[in-house]
DNA sequence: GCCATATTCAACCAAACGGTTGACGAAACC
DNA sequence: GGTTTCGTCAACCGTTTGGTTGAATATGGC
């Protein structure tokens, strides 16, 4: 299905920079404002807004114009994919679901979600 | 820990490329030379070449010279950092196993250990 | 209405990307 | 030892990236 590799593509490469990154790891304690994620970033807003609409179309973050204010805040879901795509490789010798389950288990101990439906 | 961070940016990086991505799979299978790796692909040899070297410097791949030939090999732990980077945005409640089936039954169609039931 | 604030747009830039080609070096074959 | 095979290197090319700046487009406050 070529629809779901190009939507990798465009996750990890929203991934593969630090800025990026950085973000996302600000969103993930609150939702903020446009300028208020740029503030720490040693670069133009312009730059900052660049990204955040790269991570948008990535459907990492979501954002909404509330005032002139926008908001922006964490999708965590769209990392979905990309993360089983991954784990699709660590696991893969032991490619039975078992495994997984096993690691899911370790990984996550406190919960006990898989096999429920999404 | 910016040596970290850039492991990511390489890691990422790395994945964020659909041939590249092909290649781990493929790898996924079996060991494999460089000219077994480059065959399906419509691009020259020295592309596919370039693709492993940034595959291998990201860690995904080793690559043993044997003779004239070299032997690339996927590194599944090197998947690892980046998986677990992922996961501490691990809001979505657990990868879920169907998902994950689906997911396998369509980017690796010829492998039938995904969606067995056993 | 006017000014400040919040954000994006447009044009530009240097650097990196993904690809090509042709030359090259090293191993294998006969 | 000449030739073929395997793989990389070097130079090049067009496109994309991540950044800049300055102008433009809201929206909100007075």
């Amino acid at each position: 299905m070529p629809a779901m590799s190009h939507r990798l593509d465009i996750t990890f490469h929203a991934l593969a920079d630090p800025t990026r990154r950085a973000i996302l790891s600000m969103l993930l304690e609150d939702d903020m404002a446009v300028s208020d994620v740029a503030e720490p970033f040693e670069m133009s807003l312009a730059a900052v807004s660049k990204h955040l609409g790269i991570l948008s179309r990535a459907g990492l973050i979501s954002q909404e114009r509330r005032g002139r204010v926008k908001w922006c805040q964490l999708e965590p879901d769209a990392l979905r994919d990309a993360s089983i795509w991954m784990q699709s490789f660590g696991q893969f010798e032991a490619v039975n679901l078992d495994a997984f389950e096993k690691f899911l288990a370790t990984e996550f101990p406190g919960n006990d979600t898989a096999g429920q439906d999404g």
